[in-house]
DNA sequence: TTGGGATGTCGAT
DNA sequence: TCGACCTCCCAAT
């Protein structure tokens, strides 16, 4: 699933695998030919992930600039690649750790482009702070949703004002902060913006390091399925669970349209916005339905 | 086996 | 506002 997490991910896979060698670049499928002409035979110095953007870094000032839209897909592999299958934008191989051969492909991305450091960072100025970056500052994401009077629900899938959050993001903060998604953001405020970004920290940063996205406290899961492997079932508390029961309160889950995408929130749990000051960016861990808001804790995201 | 939807932009109209 | 991107996954047949 390719918000923030994915890219971070792949970032790093770049830097391990691809970093410091001098690399061949092509485009089998043709499109990204001009391209990859332009780095092909440098090495590759850095791999940078801002939200959903992945830059490379080459020596020479250039910089690949990848976003993945919807479908993209790098796919890694090692010794000699494979024949091109399909629409292959572009194809990156190198000598590898071992000298071995290492390779990467690129397929169905939205975006691939060869840019300047300044067009770089001229398109990372345009986004918003990154939670999984040391520079993401929450503040400024708070400021930007505390001014608007548009939806908290659009303004998380704004990427001027939060980078890297995406459709499954947004419903799983969205439910762990108890917030109508239709609340403006300047109803938000402040203060319970800078605690959604805190949760959003540690959901994206959970996100990396198990590779997927789960949102749940083991607690909110079903017996006998709190502890090992969460199942695909277990893993959200709202996206993608129309109609079914809520996990706290038991409301059917609803879905509606917001920002061209589906949007899922439990209209109970999530009628209104949570008292400032108690706020906790997310569900208690357990007996929900006997606690107040007041006493409800951050859940654990282990197990 | 087929078909529709999706984690998301981006550019043309 | 709509199609492109042209992949992957799952449900329906």
């Amino acid at each position: 699933m390719p918000e923030g997490h994915s890219i971070r991910r792949l970032a790093d896979v770049f830097v391990r695998d691809l970093a410091g060698q001098e690399l061949r670049a092509g485009s089998p499928q043709g499109r990204f030919a001009e391209g990859a002409a332009l780095v092909d035979g440098t090495v590759l110095r850095r791999a940078e992930a801002h939200g959903k953007q992945m830059f490379l870094g080459f020596a020479g000032g250039r910089w690949v600039r990848v976003h993945l839209g919807l479908y993209g897909k790098w796919v890694f592999g090692t010794g000699e690649p494979p024949e091109p299958r399909g629409a292959i934008r572009l194809r990156l191989q190198g000598p590898g750790a071992d000298g071995e051969g290492v390779w990467a492909d690129l397929r169905g991305p939205t975006a691939c482009e060869v840019v300047t450091t300044a067009e770089k960072e001229a398109v990372r100025a345009r986004l918003g702070p990154d939670p999984l970056r040391r520079d993401g500052d929450g503040g400024v994401f708070a400021e930007r949703v505390a001014r608007s009077r548009v939806a908290v629900g659009a303004l998380l899938m704004d990427q001027a004002v939060v980078a890297g959050v995406g459709n499954v993001y947004r419903a799983e903060a969205l439910f762990r902060a108890r917030t109508d998604p239709y609340a403006r953001g300047v109803d938000v405020g402040h203060e319970r913006a800078l605690t959604m970004w805190d949760d959003l920290v540690v959901l994206l940063h959970d996100g990396v390091r198990r590779g997927s996205i789960v949102t749940t406290a083991p607690a909110d899961r079903p017996e006998g399925h709190r502890r090992g492997r969460v199942r695909r079932e277990d893993a959200h508390y709202v996206y993608k669970r129309t109609g079914q029961p809520c996990r706290w309160c038991g409301t059917p889950v609803l879905t509606a349209e917001m920002v061209a995408r589906n949007l899922y929130w439990c209209p109970v749990c999530q009628a209104g916005l949570p008292e400032v000051g108690t706020l906790p960016p997310a569900p208690p861990a357990a007996s929900r339905r006997t606690r107040t808001a007041a006493t409800s804790r951050l859940p654990l995201l282990t197990g």
